[in-house]
DNA sequence: GCATAAGTGGACAGTCAACTCCACTTATGG
DNA sequence: CCATAAGTGGAGTTGACTGTCCACTTATGC
């Protein structure tokens, strides 16, 4: 569905967004929480700060924020800036001319793609953090204590 | 969505669905008509008849052929023919215990999957053929005609 | 103003999907 | 039974995505 960078930028903007409005976290703290190797978080990070996604702080205390508010920054937003949102099919992929839609074998596909991309598109970071669930995005403040022994089971 | 490979052989599946009961395609006639490179349509044609959506025949006269009434092959099954089938979150991508859930932001993500899936696990190559449209799939009869000048139009 | 924390940029390696080739096998038909 | 049509199997190439590293720049704070 989408590929790994864009999961991880998820997973990034999702964590800023449960801290203070103005408190930056370092690419560790995320990497900590969001479980993401560092090395590859920065570059994903980076990617989202230059999507204009995340603000970037330089120096002593600095870190990443989101560059706006949680309730303006789209799902999609986020997957576009890793090239990760899917594909609608705009034109006939085997470009035979004669025709101006899309035939049935394309269409449902299209359908398909074009569901998605309407939910991501109108689901906010915000959206997603007051989904009511017993199970936090990313595992939020128990996550630290139960750190311990990593096991493989179901999560969120 | 979904890879080049699961386009190609639906492309191939939904052509051979429009040929006579018992009537075989060589990998060149189904070429053409699905506009799939032949190095890369035969080793396709080779994966759905490995995984029991084709017949083929050997010999003068040989091809392919579907292995089941169309209304038997369902997308899904061809998407999975070449691992592309959206795949469901089953567990927490961050692999923390104490959860047996998805988070909201899996759970958002699996949604659209499920969906997806739903519609592709119900649908079959006959379906969609009988979809209703002025636009045949791969173009059918009239793509011959027209062929001469292969424009990047929107098509079907 | 120097030491240190922290982001930036870009190069580099591994893996996998997309795609090509070719030598081999099977079957038909004259 | 030989020439030829057609599928089979597997090796090889390219390029994108995943992921790592490091030298460099910016900012803080003592």
């Amino acid at each position: 569905m989408l590929n790994q960078s864009a999961e991880y930028g998820l997973r990034a903007a999702v964590h800023l967004a449960t801290l203070p409005d103005d408190e930056h976290a370092s690419a560790s703290d995320i990497s900590e929480r969001t479980k993401v190797p560092i090395p590859y978080l920065q570059k994903v990070l980076r990617t989202l700060t230059r999507a204009g996604v995340l603000k970037a702080r330089r120096g002593m205390g600095g870190g990443f924020s989101l560059a706006k508010a949680s309730n303006e920054i789209t799902v999609l937003e986020i997957l576009d800036a890793f090239d990760s949102s899917p594909q609608r099919i705009e034109k006939c992929p085997l470009g035979i001319s004669g025709h101006t839609r899309l035939c049935p074998l394309h269409s449902l596909i299209d359908e398909q793609v074009a569901n998605a991309v309407q939910i991501f598109a109108t689901t906010t970071i915000r959206d997603i953090l007051d989904t009511q669930s017993d199970i936090k995005p990313l595992c939020e403040s128990q996550a630290r204590v139960t750190l311990g022994l990593p096991t493989d089971k179901q999560t969120g």
